[in-house]
DNA sequence: AACACGTGGAC
DNA sequence: TGTCCAAGTGT
């Protein structure tokens, strides 16, 4: 071949992606969504995990992926699901907008696709819900393709493997490039996956096992010195606090739902009534109904991401005084709800008075 | 580009 | 105890 055309070739003991490869033959992981080796992957396994995986670990999914396949093992079973059993199948996993957007996404497979997953990047990439890494990592992993996957934990691998100190989210060209670089022809989809394998077992962010790892021989931060200082990352800014309200109505064993807007915190979940959050404690302001209420001594604290909520609680008996839209739900089927975490706990002090 | 978007586990 | 973080995406 003509040196001029060729990518940087492989070097001849075939380098990192090779270590690596043979590593993960024999300690990878059993996870439920992965074939078992010779079998074909199922791309609405694969499609759902890697959805179900996005921010959240391995060990909130596992046992969240087996009973939602079992519930619905294929993608046409999901797309004539009703939305609000599929949004209270997802309650407690958090970032709601994955489970609007898998909704969207199975129903586009089915009307649009003849209920067959694209088998590219760039088509799954169209799908509601899957931005980069996701295409990257179903077109690899369940279809074959030589795809570039980058995700936090391929990020941590390769800025120590390359010593790369740029700070993030600016190292980002030059991580993927780095990936592009050393990401195989054949094998990409377990390349990927033995990425992510090492870098929540041995290349983790405190303390890497760089011992037991398999490409510490081909590991420059190792080599300086520094990998466990990598990847650097900007500076986070504060949480800010803000405050609101629950309320409580009960009559006759039931409770009052309703259902919270698309858009915004907990979108399309079901959810005990509560007035905007807000800087400053708004005590009764915007109830659904003149009450009387009673207000709990005790609050709820919840962390998000990008504020801190104290909620007061408030009860009363009767019905809500507006026709806002909602349903009455028998508290002792409360569970079934499908209430986003912060109301869960909420509606546990508020049930008990 | 920077921010909105959940939750629970680890230390 | 508070901070950090996890198989990111949409806007």
């Amino acid at each position: 071949m003509d040196a001029k055309h060729s990518s940087s070739p492989a070097p001849l003991d075939g380098g990192p992606a090779a270590r690596l490869l043979a590593w993960y033959d024999r300690h990878a992981r059993d996870l439920p969504w992965r074939s078992r080796p010779g079998e074909v992957s199922d791309p609405y396994r694969v499609w759902l995990s890697e959805v179900m995986l996005q921010q959240t670990t391995v060990a909130a999914v596992t046992p969240r992926f087996t009973a939602w396949v079992e519930r619905w093992p294929d993608v046409a079973s999901l797309a004539a699901a009703p939305d609000e059993d599929i949004m209270a199948a997802w309650a407690g996993l958090g970032y709601y907008a994955r489970a609007r957007n898998l909704v969207k996404a199975a129903r586009a497979v089915v009307a649009e696709h003849g209920g067959r997953f694209p088998t590219t990047e760039a088509g799954l990439r169209a799908l509601p819900g899957l931005g980069a890494y996701t295409a990257a990592a179903i077109a690899a992993i369940a279809f074959g393709e030589r795809a570039v996957v980058v995700d936090a934990n391929v990020e941590r691998v390769v800025a120590r493997l390359f010593a790369i100190e740029t700070p993030l989210p600016a190292a980002r060209p030059a991580i993927r490039e780095a990936t592009d670089r050393i990401t195989p022809d054949a094998r990409a989809g377990d390349f990927a996956q033995a990425m992510m394998d090492l870098g929540s077992s041995i290349c983790t962010v405190k303390k890497p096992q760089c011992l037991l790892c398999p490409i510490a021989v081909d590991c420059r931060g190792r080599a300086e010195g520094i990998a466990e200082t990598l990847p650097a990352k900007a500076p986070k800014k504060a949480r800010p606090y803000r405050h609101g309200t629950v309320f409580w109505i009960e009559h006759k064993g039931c409770v009052w739902l309703v259902r919270r807007p698309d858009k915004g915190m907990l979108g399309g979940m079901r959810a005990l009534p509560t007035g905007p959050w807000v800087d400053a404690r708004p005590g009764l302001a915007d109830a659904p109904g003149q009450g009387p209420w009673t207000m709990l001594n005790e609050t709820v604290v919840h962390g998000f991401t990008h504020f801190e909520l104290e909620l007061a609680l408030a009860r009363t008996d009767g019905k809500p005084e507006n026709d806002s839209a909602g349903e009455w739900w028998p508290i002792a089927d409360l569970g079934t709800a499908g209430l986003p975490t912060l109301f869960a706990r909420a509606a546990d002090l508020l049930k008990r008075v």
